[in-house]
DNA sequence: TTAAAACTATAAAGCTACTATAAGGTCAAT
DNA sequence: ATTGACCTTATAGTAGCTTTATAGTTTTAA
């Protein structure tokens, strides 16, 4: 299977499974005489794993934990859930964040209608007067 | 005023300031003969409004938009309200996502405890059959 | 058979919003 | 005269790709 046949089983473009490969994710692939990539149904479930997890907002780096993990599979399983569990805190986190962030921009909406001119504009005002009493 | 105590004075560091003079956000201001930038209060007060814009979220190119409406003040203010607008949108899917994600990620890690082999781990096993009943 | 279309390869740059590093010039004080 | 704090520019790094450039290969169609 080459290059551009697994990109299109997976749903990916060829250059990020290139990428992939050279970030050290995806093992490098046999080679036709060509130097055309010939890939392997094994390489098809390491890049779905990749996608599922990039799917749930892990970063490459905390991925490629994981696939440590997996390269030893009679280590408990703990690190493996720790790793999980940081990253629902990361994500709690910037959902936290967020929603403060939502409830400012509302409030300074709210202090202007659509019937000014820039000069007066309660959004423009409230930017640069600086009232925001938040970090 | 130097760049030094500008930075001092906004909070920021003398390299964010070049930068923002790089992007054409700050105007460039004069040189002494040596060629150190000065800077006066205005420089002080469009390098506050950055910030407090990005303290909002804003990206650079909404920033840059916000000024070329400052520029034009007898305009009406509609496009400002916009923008704002827009931006809330914008925030308000991002937080809708992550809790998408955040729902995936603890259902996911329930399906674990802790006293497990990496083989038989819940949270592995979940990523790697993919049940993922989401985009 | 040959020419175009589609595919593959590598390398390098672009994206966002900075941050950090390098190598050097300027200034005040010691 | 030299230290230290400040300033200058240029360049690279961050994350996770995407885009572009340039070139070689295979497949398809005229
Ligand atoms: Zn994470
Ligand atoms: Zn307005
Ligand atoms: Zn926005
Ligand atoms: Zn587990």
């Amino acid at each position: 299977m080459r290059i551009g046949q697994l990109a299109q089983l997976v749903g990916v473009e060829t250059q990020t499974i290139r990428f992939y490969e050279q970030q050290g994710l995806l093992p490098p692939p046999d080679r036709q005489d060509n130097g055309y990539r010939v890939y392997t149904e094994k390489h098809g479930e390491g890049l779905a794993f990749i996608r599922r997890c990039r799917m749930l907002g892990l970063s490459l780096a905390e991925i490629h934990e994981l696939q440590s993990y997996q390269d030893d599979p009679h280590q408990p399983c703990t690190a493996v859930n720790a790793l999980l569990d940081d990253h629902i805190s990361h994500v709690r986190s910037q959902i936290t964040a967020l929603q403060a962030l939502e409830k400012q921009l509302v409030s300074l909406r709210a202090s202007c209608n659509d019937d000014r001119e820039v000069e007066a504009c309660g959004v423009l005002a409230g930017i640069s007067e600086g009232n925001m009493h938040q970090q």
